[in-house]
DNA sequence: CCGCATCCCCGATGATACTG
DNA sequence: CAGTATCATCGGGGATGCGG
């Protein structure tokens, strides 16, 4: 009885289907915060290769470093990103993706890469609805 | 010069490629958000046909009246749905997604697979951390 | 260099009540 | 039935300073 639409159950009713609450969407809440995104893609650039804090920061304007921070400590919670702590002076910590995190690459790319070829349309679809607004 | 990489475009530096802040930033920042992907999933169910307020309103447990109103007007705007209103007594209001909004599906598709394929990792690599963290 | 704690602000979200 | 208006709330996230 019960099916899936992108990962997530939902039941059908008389009434129509209703899409059950479930953990895939604490998931993409996580994934689609304002700088989880940014840092996979950073550490994407090259998986091969581990980064400092202080790369990645560099790389991402405008983040903060409690941010970068809290972001980094989250993708580490979920097994995303490794985090190797050097006890030098001054310290050195290096991230980089786990083997999960590398497998969560071609997803995204797929994602990205419609909003890389849909993102002008969107912003025209946007000016033509506001200037609509104004009767 | 100037690469990318999942549709940001990026600069190389002698201290590391850093990432140039950009509209698709915005565009994954709204798809992002709390209700729209469940919005479009239950959309996605039928592509074909369009549903009534109420019907989509049912089919997303504890969704308000009011987010979901704001949630289907940025849709609109993006240029994602399409709204239909019939001046009938009482109204009926009917959405659809629009070609470019269907365009969309496959590679939310990918994405949310990704998730539907890994979130039991993530949940049992969370527990191992916070049980790790009380030592 | 890296990370945590604290304070603070603001926008996203929710509850409720009211119109066409 | 669908949408709007208003008010209350809550948490993300920025700024700053300290500590290892």
């Amino acid at each position: 009885m019960e099916k899936t639409i992108h990962g997530r159950p939902y039941i059908e009713t008389k009434k129509g289907p209703i899409l059950t609450p479930c953990a895939p969407n604490g998931v993409l809440a996580r994934l689609g915060d304002k700088w989880t995104i940014l840092v996979m893609s950073i550490l994407a650039l090259d998986p091969a290769r581990a980064l400092r804090f202080s790369e990645i920061k560099n790389g991402i304007p405008d983040i903060s470093q409690r941010m970068l921070t809290l972001t980094l400590r989250n993708l580490e919670r979920d097994g995303l990103v490794t985090r190797h702590y050097f006890a030098e002076v001054p310290p050195r910590v290096e991230y980089e993706l786990t083997p999960m995190g590398k497998t969560m690459l071609p997803a995204l790319e797929g994602f990205t890469g419609w909003i890389r070829d849909n993102w002008q349309a969107i912003e025209q679809a946007r000016q033509r609805f506001d200037r609509a607004g104004r009767s």
